[in-house]
DNA sequence: TATTGTTATACTCTATAACTATA
DNA sequence: TATAGTTATAGAGTATAACAATA
């Protein structure tokens, strides 16, 4: 089960890899210049401007790996007036976030500089075949690895009682 | 030239990024549990492992995006027995690194785990088709991304004269 | 008893600037 | 003067465990 990975998977994988790390350099240097933002607070932020209100766990889902590391951003963002923390009415456990005015005007005004980078870094290189392809392969394989049960038995995200 | 991106260019950005998001942290939890190592220092010990020898700067090169990062991470390497380095008898000034028995006994040891998850996280979900279109992709992607000249003019890479 | 979230803490990674030594 | 590399240091990110409050 575990021969070696073909040639092809190989240069897939470290293409893949190296790409994307470029990439996420690259738009981690222009919101940290622009915008005195983190890739994972702007993720944050960029998810709250689409749904206005959702608890931490919600928010948490497919950007940070740890609960507390949650708490500290969003404290971050409170700080820097992005975003604000409320109880949650429903349910008194929840903490409720939503993103301020000024957290919505940082995104909008974000949002050109990160679409630039990502258009001359990615976009620019890609046919619209390609685009079509990335789009259905990178979907696909998302949809498989979110649904794959974490490798170790002490997941974050289920945790067992051991 | 910053309009917003087209929907699918969107789809496929957060598709992309995510995943390999999910493929890193898995990467990483696999190489910490196993070999006690992080992924920056499997992929330092990877590229000695072919190469055997390589001058720090060649070695940083697509890996790490500072000097004192390499230094760290070379030390850390070195303290472990994995790596070793020596002066570079053509050029004073440079150092060369190369792998030790006990490191490329290390790679041979977590390279099944490690292909086992990135086959059963990535490949699993491609087609040979999907794998010959993201091989082709991403390889022009990366090469289009490293002959990008950096956005900012303060670059690590190549430092001016300010 | 399980879940939501926070806190405290410790550890790792990364980057900047100053420095040494060699080309 | 430019380059290769190290050092010191400071800042940010992340994770673990212990905890409080609610379901």
């Amino acid at each position: 089960m575990a021969d070696a990975l073909e040639p092809e998977q190989l240069r897939a994988y470290f293409a893949l890899m190296e790409s994307v790390s470029l990439l996420q350099h690259a738009v981690e240097q222009q919101l940290r210049a622009d915008g005195g933002i983190s890739y994972v607070q702007f993720q944050l932020l960029a998810r709250l401007a689409q749904t206005k209100q959702l608890t931490m766990t919600e928010l948490a889902d497919g950007v940070v790996y740890s609960r507390s590391g949650l708490t500290h951003q969003a404290k971050l963002l409170e700080r820097a007036g992005l975003i604000t923390r409320t109880g949650c009415p429903d349910d008194q456990r929840a903490t409720v976030a939503a993103i301020t005015d000024t957290g919505l005007a940082l995104i909008r005004r974000l949002m050109p500089g990160h679409i630039e980078v990502t258009r001359s870094l990615l976009f620019d290189s890609l046919s619209n075949e390609d685009l079509h392809a990335l789009t259905e392969i990178m979907t696909r394989a998302r949809d498989h690895m979110r649904a794959q049960p974490p490798r170790s038995a002490t997941s974050r995200r289920r945790p067992t009682t051991d």
